[in-house]
DNA sequence: CACTAGAGGATCGTTGAACAATCCCACAAG
DNA sequence: CTTGTGGGATTGTTCAACGATCCTCTAGTG
């Protein structure tokens, strides 16, 4: 990464300065762009995992992973530091790291979040929202994917759509939150095979939901929303309990 | 920290086992205690930010740090890495870490997630709920440090009390975001003078709240809370822009 | 055959040294 | 007062080393 780095940097600082004004804003953008290696080095894995690479189950082995990304085993823990807090890794004291396996508990939890939080978010609405717009990017973008039968991009689609329904609550904290919880839903959806089925089924859902946001009937939305995550968690409860062999809670 | 740590692990490996039965659960203890050393020094550096040693705005020398606590800079830095993430510490690239000093938009913020999750945590009460005991707990122990002047074991006791409300919904991510979001509230409040100010006249309201929730009152709960919060939002963000001297978003 | 114990190798956790890069502070010059 | 420069302190990263732990494989025993 060392010279991975140095390129990186470098071709950060080699931009030349715009001739005519804007040059303070151009110097804020190279700011901006400065983040340890050991960070960068996360946002790799991050996306890695979240898009699949490295499936849940597997061991990161320092050696490996340093070599592959050209890093020293020190840079690389303090990465594996930040993504496991994200519960994106689970770090195993002297057997190293592993992609997170969620359990049935899980997902059962995350659904639990998930129902206390986006239905909290729109309960209040009483007008038009200002997000409406990008509720409705969302679900145009999964209507394109699964106009294509890009059901992979229609899960994301549809993820977007939930983040943009707890972007309404207006809390940095809270988007934070959901951003982790979907994210660990992708690892869910990783183990499972057919994400049509876990997707597809909900595209009309969204639709409702915005109309009645549109319409300024909050508690109508939260309606459908909270019947709709039931029966979503149902159905991947259901199946992943099967996928993973273990047994349903009772919870 | 190496002779501490070997310290620690050869006091919890010497343990002489029990000479009857309960061998196994011994052995299992033991397997809860290990931790790594970075884990450790997080701990520590956890505990001694929330309790105020190192007030917000304090800078973590590596080498101050780590040669008080014994460890290596290596070390020093994961244990920072973990705790940048519970938003505890700012990492500064080439500046080192900071105990994070909270803008008066933070604070804001703070208290949004708390309307949206202790309320959402409460409105759906129908019965006397599992945790009163606990909610109770929190209370006798804030009625008990109030009797002896102690305003910090107050507001100690008031954010047990808000943890224990928002457990009532049963969720491990809930709690954790809760313990994250009082975590920071300790901060706001380390940079306070004062405390009595800001923890007793909100002992009464929790005496009215558990009232409401041991009746099955989930909505009445849920309003007096509400109201509450609104209380204390405007109290602090007011006290803390003054003291902050930054002016008060507008949002 | 199944189980247990021990050895060896791989890997992790930690330390410490080293070096380059960056930042900050103090001082000098205009 | 403002700006520029130099020097020192510190951070970010790499590397090597070593001890501790875990896992796998082999051998021995019942």
């Amino acid at each position: 990464m060392t010279e991975t780095a140095s390129g990186y940097l470098a071709s950060g600082r080699a931009a030349p300065p715009s001739p005519e004004g804007g040059r303070a804003l151009e110097a804020d953008r190279a700011l901006l762009g400065r983040t340890s290696t050991a960070e960068r080095v996360a946002d790799i894995l991050r996306t890695r995992i979240t898009e699949g690479f490295f499936p849940p189950g597997t061991r990161l082995a320092e050696d490996a992973i340093g070599a592959g990304l050209g890093v020293s085993r020190n840079t690389l823990r303090e990465a594996f530091r930040l993504l496991t807090h994200e519960r994106l890794l689970v770090h195993e004291l002297n057997r190293g790291v592993f992609v997170r396996l969620l359990t049935v508990a899980d997902v059962v939890d995350l659904y639990r979040v998930r129902k206390l939080v986006e239905c909290a978010a729109i309960r209040g609405v009483d007008r038009r929202p200002d997000g409406l717009d990008r509720l409705a990017a969302a679900v145009a973008d999964g209507e394109e994917a699964k106009a294509r039968d890009d059901w992979r991009a229609l899960g994301t689609a549809n993820m977007h759509f939930h983040q943009a329904l707890t972007a309404l609550a207006g809390s940095r904290r809270v988007d934070e939150l959901m951003a982790g919880v979907l994210a660990e839903l992708r690892l869910v959806f990783h183990v499972m095979a057919d994400p049509r089925r876990f997707h597809e089924p909900y595209l009309a859902r969204h639709h409702a939901i915005i109309a009645r946001l549109a319409d300024g009937d909050g508690p109508g939305a939260e309606r459908l929303l909270a019947e709709y995550l039931d029966t979503a968690e149902a159905q991947l409860v259901d199946a992943y309990a099967r996928k993973t062999a273990t047994p349903r809670p009772t919870g």
